[in-house]
DNA sequence: TATCGTTATATTTGTTAAAACATAACGAAA
DNA sequence: TTTCGTTATGTTTTAACAAATATAACGATA
């Protein structure tokens, strides 16, 4: 089969973006290394950008889904709430969800006989 | 429900776009004009990015999508092939199960209750 | 054979998004 | 009270992408 089909979901509330692949894979790396810093060092991305995400997902947010902590041992840091841990979750598993159904599809509409 | 799941979907060939929703609709423009910069026109984009769009999808389909004319009666044009049409539609039948999917997605991981 | 609206293509300009840089505030601990 | 690695934010610079502009070739028809 040639083709392949490819897709990004996200997530938006009153129109604006809350969660897509990107800040999800922040989310992930700020719950990997306690620190959004960290978090953006280890993706190759520029701190400000980081804090810029996050700040657009917590405004959108229901509830919040990252806390801070500025000073102190280690100078502060940065964890997901519950919360934040569970929108994860629901996206990797629709995304994961999605691609399925769309190979699924592309074979049926594409590629079937009858 | 605070929260609405968008998506896109695309088809690639060897890592390149082949059809996405942007030449899709420049195609089905195509398709109802019977002229490329028509098309373009009617879609508020330029010639020149339109005549670009369309050259990628025929470089890369696995069988031609567009056939066009230049000169003569009105000037020249352009037509879909049926092959052209045909993924078309299956590009629309899939991207709008899609849509559909992705809501039950997101009623069941994150609006359901059990 | 002059005209016209196309297709086809190159080049320049403009605009927006990303990256880079800079700096203040914070608070635990040495 | 100085140091350190954070969070938090503003400003400037760069680069990628889109838009605008220009122009040649084509061929039916008047």
């Amino acid at each position: 089969m040639k083709y392949k089909i490819k897709s990004r979901i996200w997530i938006e509330v009153d129109g604006n973006i809350l969660l897509g692949e990107g800040r999800v894979a922040l989310l992930k790396a700020i719950e990997n290394t306690g620190s959004l810093s960290k978090a953006a060092k280890s993706l190759n991305m520029s701190y400000k950008k980081a804090w810029s995400l996050i700040d657009a997902v917590n405004k959108r947010a229901e509830k919040p889904v990252i806390f801070t902590k500025i000073g102190g041992k280690g100078g502060g840091g940065a964890q997901l709430t519950p919360y934040g841990k569970s929108l994860v979750m629901a996206f990797e598993t629709i995304n994961e969800n999605c691609w399925g159904f769309l190979d699924e599809q592309i074979t049926k509409q594409l590629y079937s006989d009858f």
